[in-house]
DNA sequence: GTCTATATTGTGATAGAC
DNA sequence: GTCTATCACAATATAGAC
């Protein structure tokens, strides 16, 4: 059902894909706005133009992108509800999906274009952001402003170390520094014992 | 002896230091790669041709941002050294370093082409991050894996922390909320008790 | 699906008047 | 110090052959 007959190897599919996986990785390297449509073109191997069978613009390109990255979000959210996830899953799953999708992760965390386009979205459709619903997951039925503080800190924790430590070890991430980055990660999450009385 | 007399008003090291402050804004909010020279000169109020006065290049001006920040930063590095300050006091430094500096501090931490060409002039100069410094610092004694982890995870809350902070506040950090990210940041740097006796 | 052009606009940068 | 005018080039994107 899904093959038409007429594609050779790389069918339309693969190719888009492969399209966005050097899209990412390039966007992570040197930004959205910093990576033109040859530097694309160039790692795939083929010309510019070519890529416009595939994606109408490099925005669409982007699109795409948010739109995956969007997807893996919206399932971990569903089921860390549904389970539902303590946070100490929660933050794991945050990690190990910051490694199988650091291009991802680095450009919407980062990438100040990106991060601008989305702000402009979320206005339009007047939609928060995903890790808003992440963040009220994490601190759970204390929803004071200290507790979104310490969820945020624990979110930097596991985006900013997980990428600092993969981009020095070729994108793998060893079990120790997983359970080191978790545990650091959980502490700053963790309210201190001398606030309860207070 | 600074002032040579044929200046108006808003004399040159003035409007240098002006072109660097909304090029710091610009940079932060749509990246490096993504503002363009009419972008500043429309903030500024003047033509493109006027920022090459002061500037000669797109480049130079950046080089100019990255050089004030490396300038903040060994002088907070040496301060800890000699005086020397405790971690507490490390990390509370850099919480108002990042705040009265957040558009520096979002452009070198975020920006992936500002971050690669960092990366080029490290390998190029073959001198380390200056991050690295403030590491060894936090780290201390321990120079463990699992102690720069825990280093590298305080300074990832700092930063991120704060910068999301203040992006919703106008600039402005609360007193209590940089008491709970202070708090957060000291919770991912302690080693967990438990270890002490594996 | 991919190619060789080419159209078109944006961008960094310079020349020279004021 | 800032302006108008312009250049050279890089970038996105399209047209049409294969």
């Amino acid at each position: 059902m899904a093959r038409t007959g007429t594609q050779s190897a790389a069918d339309a599919g693969d190719t888009r894909q492969r399209i966005l996986a050097i899209a990412s990785e390039l966007f992570a390297e040197k930004g959205y706005a910093g990576t033109s449509i040859a530097d694309i073109s160039g790692r795939l191997g083929t010309t510019k133009a070519a890529l416009y069978y595939h994606f109408s613009s490099k925005g669409d390109m982007l699109t795409a992108l948010l739109g995956e990255f969007l997807a893996l979000s919206a399932d971990l959210v569903e089921e860390a509800i549904a389970t539902p996830l303590a946070p100490e899953q929660i933050l794991g799953r945050l990690i190990d999906l910051t490694v199988d999708s650091r291009g991802l992760m680095a450009t919407v965390g980062r990438d100040p274009s990106v991060r601008s386009a989305m702000r402009a979205e979320a206005r339009r459709n007047g939609s928060g952001k995903q890790v808003d619903v992440i963040v009220s997951v994490l601190v759970g039925a204390d929803q004071s402003r200290a507790a979104l503080i310490r969820a945020h800190s624990a979110l930097a924790i596991t985006k900013e170390s997980t990428l600092a430590l993969i981009e020095d070890n070729q994108g793998a991430l060893t079990e120790e520094d997983r359970a080191e980055i978790l545990a650091a990660a959980l502490r700053a999450l963790s309210a201190p014992a001398a606030a309860m009385s207070a």
